[in-house]
DNA sequence: TTGATTTATTGGAACGTTCCATTTAATAAG
DNA sequence: CTTATTAAATGGAACGTTCCAATAAATCAA
């Protein structure tokens, strides 16, 4: 309401009796200030309801301290721990990180990091969103701001990595339904024009020639990567001559949907066809029945993503390693007679 | 790498053979310089790979167009869908809003508070920490930052507040189980210190009074607002000497969790006893057995937050209308034989 | 042709900080 | 008692914008 103009460090100044300059060094923390000075500073400093204002002091720094997560899907609860995880790192190196939702949309995206480098950022986590063009980057390159991909990466680009291992565990996935006595299996969900999809597709191939399935006998089926793609996809597999009988799902959400078509159509999961999901998000773990699912472990990706974005700018570079995350099979009764409920395969996951 | 020291307005002004100001208007897209200059001064713009500053401009300008989200629980679907509602509106208004989460924790909150007011937002949209102390919001008041709250509210603040009709969802809810025929009702999880809690539990304690039932004979269980929170509420209740056989939940998340505590007991969710949720994430349609709930429009209610906020800042004022949103009963199937399966009661739950 | 008006462009001060170079005060060494 | 040394505090320039007042160029009226 009063909203007297703004406080500045003059205000402080003359409130406290020293110079401009004498306050922004107690601003600093320098020790160069004599402690009963700073006391009389700090004090006028709350007298006068100061607030700090960094874009003018990032105009003399040239180096602020924010960090910006740029997000595809903040619904999907499994980025949300990514953000979470990345969270837990930087606060407790006392940086704010600014969470910023593209909603999967390019274009959003392109605004979001626009509006990003304005602010000044020190550096950005980014997991992109479907469909970025290669050059969706080149300005955040030029300007020689940090950038490490989260999750998703992008094709041929120079920007670090933190994913997990995408295409082990759809081999350990696969694996264990071969293990299970499928012959007749199906990789539901997903699109091509993700990097993922690719991997984790291919971990799916290479489990069936390795343990002698065809891969041509599988059946691949694209589709949106939420719940109403998993359905969708269930009901032109069984629309097939000669049906699968499990299917690897692209990740959970599309798991999800396959187990609810199922039911739609008197099914159970589980007992009439395998189904195995990717990510393993909590939800996993109380689904009815419980879905065996390739654990991810999104919050200490998001760990890692900080810690190297920590690195980056203290070190003053745009490149880093990229880093592939273990990830675990988690097996529960998603795919039928639960011989082994509930034992965490660490690793292993039966590819003997 | 090569990053050359970042370019300014005066390094577009010297490629384009014009002045500073040019520069500047230009930006600005003000109508006031030659087409052709304007042309000439852009080509230089992309030429140099400029990065506009919005700090320095707003130094001069002294508003932003930044507007920061705080949000209690990002990993709750529910807030995250909070968050996209606002987002939806803030896009089309050509501003990116930087989401922050305090994970439920008033000191993080401080911290992000902090550091939003110091990066000069212009307004703050914020659904608050369980355990706000009412002064955590002076700071804000003083400076004149606009401040809107929305889920949830703080006791005696003059600050404007974005919530569902918390009593009357809760009303609506223990209507229809009274209506099942329900006379030993429970309500589950929550805590008093958030003032939602006594908001729904008031719904509650109106609707047995007003329907005939003595509120003393209702058990009341406070609880943890998730999974967990509600098994533990079920598992409490059952252990007394006359143990309810219909609950209304705090929200979904522990609805969930009495359900799956229910299923752990060999009891069936809807036929052995009965459950409500609130919030309706859309988790809940696809639950086994699909759970009723009141649902409250979390995204609209981000909408409605997002263009309170714009109307304050234009405005100029730091006052607005406190915004109740209509909410609806949901019944499926989790309260006993499906009499009405699917069907959307809008606004009426039958308290004849 | 001259002056008035409109249209485009420009220089300079200001915004709130940081940081360097300086000054002043206090202390130690000779 | 000087003079060198250290400690504490300070003034001024700079950071990259915006915006006002001023100028220059073009158009119009008389």
């Amino acid at each position: 309401m009063a909203s007297r103009a703004k406080a500045t460090i003059f205000d402080i100044a003359r409130e406290a009796g020293v110079s401009k300059s004498t306050v922004s060094l107690v601003l600093q923390g320098s020790g160069l200030i004599r402690p009963e000075t700073a006391v009389k500073v700090r004090k006028a400093i709350e007298d006068v309801g100061y607030v700090y204002n960094r874009g003018a002091a990032n105009l003399r720094k040239a180096h602020s301290n924010v960090i910006g997560m740029v997000i595809n899907d903040l619904t999907n609860p499994f980025f949300a721990e990514l953000a979470v995880g990345m969270e837990r790192v930087f606060q407790s190196a006392g940086i704010v990180p600014f969470i910023a939702n593209t909603a999967e949309n390019p274009v959003r995206q392109e605004e979001v990091l626009k509006s990003l480098m304005e602010q000044g950022v020190a550096g950005l986590i980014v997991s992109p969103a479907r469909g970025t063009t290669p050059g969706a980057f080149r300005r955040l390159e030029i300007a020689g701001v940090p950038v490490v991909f989260a999750m998703r990466r992008l094709p041929e680009s120079r920007i670090p990595v933190i994913t997990p291992d995408n295409h082990r565990g759809a081999y350990l996935a696969t694996a264990h339904l071969i293990g299970k006595g499928h012959r007749r299996l199906a990789f539901f969900g997903g699109s091509s024009d993700l990097v993922v999809y690719h991997e984790r597709l291919g971990g799916f191939r290479e489990a069936c020639e390795t343990l002698g399935i065809d891969a041509r006998d599988a059946l691949i089926i694209e589709g949106e990567t939420n719940r109403k793609g998993g359905m969708a996809c269930l009901e032109t597999s069984l629309a097939m001559a000669e049906p699968p009988t499990a299917a690897l799902c692209f990740n959970d959400a599309v798991a999800f949907g396959v187990m609810l078509a199922l039911r739609k159509r008197g099914l159970e999961p589980g007992a009439d066809f395998a189904v195995v999901g990717f990510d393993d998000v909590v939800e996993a773990e109380h689904y009815m029945p419980p879905l065996t699912s390739v654990a991810v472990d999104s919050a200490g990706l998001g760990e890692r993503a900080a810690h190297v974005m920590i690195k980056m700018i203290q070190s003053r570079t745009t490149r880093a390693e990229d880093h592939i995350g273990a990830v675990n099979l988690v097996v529960r009764e998603s795919c039928g007679p639960d011989r082994r409920t509930r034992a965490r395969a660490m690793g292993t996951g039966g590819a003997a």
